[in-house]
DNA sequence: CAGTGGTCTAGACCACAGT
DNA sequence: CTGTGGTCTAGACCACTGG
């Protein structure tokens, strides 16, 4: 929660200290020992406590781990639940190269169903933006998206972005959470000669509503091509 | 990760105090104060730093939240990820009752695909659990479970449960973490049979690795009817 | 203004690892 | 044995909040 900030003024001790760590064990292998506390206390001239602070920070952040009588490790990545993606940071993670054809992109005013998902007022600006996505040029996915639009003014206007989750996380509203639905279908007339593929192939349809903190930023249908997407979900027991 | 034991040592400070507050603020309402920390100081004669670090434990936790200037207040909850459940528990959450039909229930050696899956080596013992689930006496999903035969040892003899991460839960082995995989196809005939709808009608076909720390207990493939199913997912940015 | 949490100091003793 | 992290003390000053 304590962050940064403050350009000008004078950084935090605990806040240098950890920093300090995290770019010596940054790419360590784990196992790796990091520096003990009281070499950091005499390095930077500050009491332990503040060490530890600033220590408990990158163990908690899971970076470092500690083995009392022993010393401060750098700790084997835990794992990981699924990375909250879009479609084109899922298609480079999978090692793919992700393209899209705007099939749709204008300002609209919001329906009943898509003010209610994205928890606006029935009239209010939404964007709309459709997209047919490749990866390594065969289509993929069709996407159908709708953004608050008060939350990204100029959006339509500043050029479209190709990963949508970078985009709004340089506003800082890259989404933090996402409720998601996937079930089975078959495609349609329009979704099939877009997707390249017979009417009545398996598909599957994947609705997405993204927020980031409490404000729903994304609501989105995709319809996937079966034979060629599988969805990869990895799931912790706590959150 | 420091934790209680010690059932006749005294108790660490800071480790009394923290249960103190938590006791204090179970069940209060989002919002409520906590104690201020001077007020623990003195009540419990203690450092400040030492009820500091017991406060630290229940803000990390999520318990708590401090607002500087105000004070230490009752956290709400913080939106959870989707809960790890099997079957039966995810129609009991979507207030159905789960019944369930064993197609098949024995022990089997490991092919090489299922040892490979569940980490063993071919060969091994595994129990091989294939069940027809139904939700409200609707066929709802063919489910082909392998089970790692050393981890539950005698469980076929024990009478086949109905929810078997409850039964997993009470040999201490409730899965912790999952790899799932989702896409989307057409029953076979065999399929539809059973599921009772049209042969190349749409099916969710779910595969799950469920692992609890680092041993992997079930692997399974499960075949839903799409007309009545759709697999809800929660994602949150961490972890 | 008084009260809160945020940061920081300069020590201390303990249990435990490894040599 | 030395060195490690784990715990704890008794203060201090700061920025911020609310009345």
């Amino acid at each position: 929660m304590e962050e940064v900030l403050v350009s000008e003024g004078r950084a935090l001790k605990h806040v240098q200290v950890r920093e300090y760590v995290r770019s010596l064990v940054s790419g360590a292998a784990p196992g790796s020992p990091a520096p003990s506390e009281r070499e950091l206390v005499h390095r930077f001239g500050v009491a332990r406590m503040t060490v530890r602070q600033a220590m408990d920070a990158l163990v908690v952040e899971g970076l470092l781990e500690r083995i009392p009588g022993r010393g401060t490790f750098v700790a084997r990545p835990r794992r990981a639940a699924s990375r909250l993606t879009c479609f084109t940071e899922e298609m480079a993670r999978r090692g793919m190269l992700a393209e899209s054809q705007t099939l749709l992109a204008r300002r609209e005013q919001a329906g009943p169903g898509v003010a209610r998902a994205l928890a606006l007022t029935e009239g209010d600006a939404v964007i709309h933006w459709k997209r047919l996505r490749r990866a390594d040029g065969v289509p993929m996915c069709i996407e159908d998206a709708y953004l608050n639009e008060v939350l990204i003014p100029g959006f339509l206007q500043s050029g479209m972005p190709t990963s949508l989750y970078d985009a709004l996380g340089q506003r800082g509203l890259r989404p933090t959470w996402a409720e998601d639905s996937i079930n089975a279908d078959v495609a349609n007339e329009e979704e099939a000669r877009h997707l390249e593929v017979e009417a009545g192939a398996p598909v599957l349809r994947h609705s997405r509503r993204a927020l980031v903190g409490e404000k729903v930023v994304e609501v989105s249908r995709s319809v996937y091509r079966a034979d060629r997407f599988t969805l990869w979900v990895q799931l912790g027991q706590e959150g």
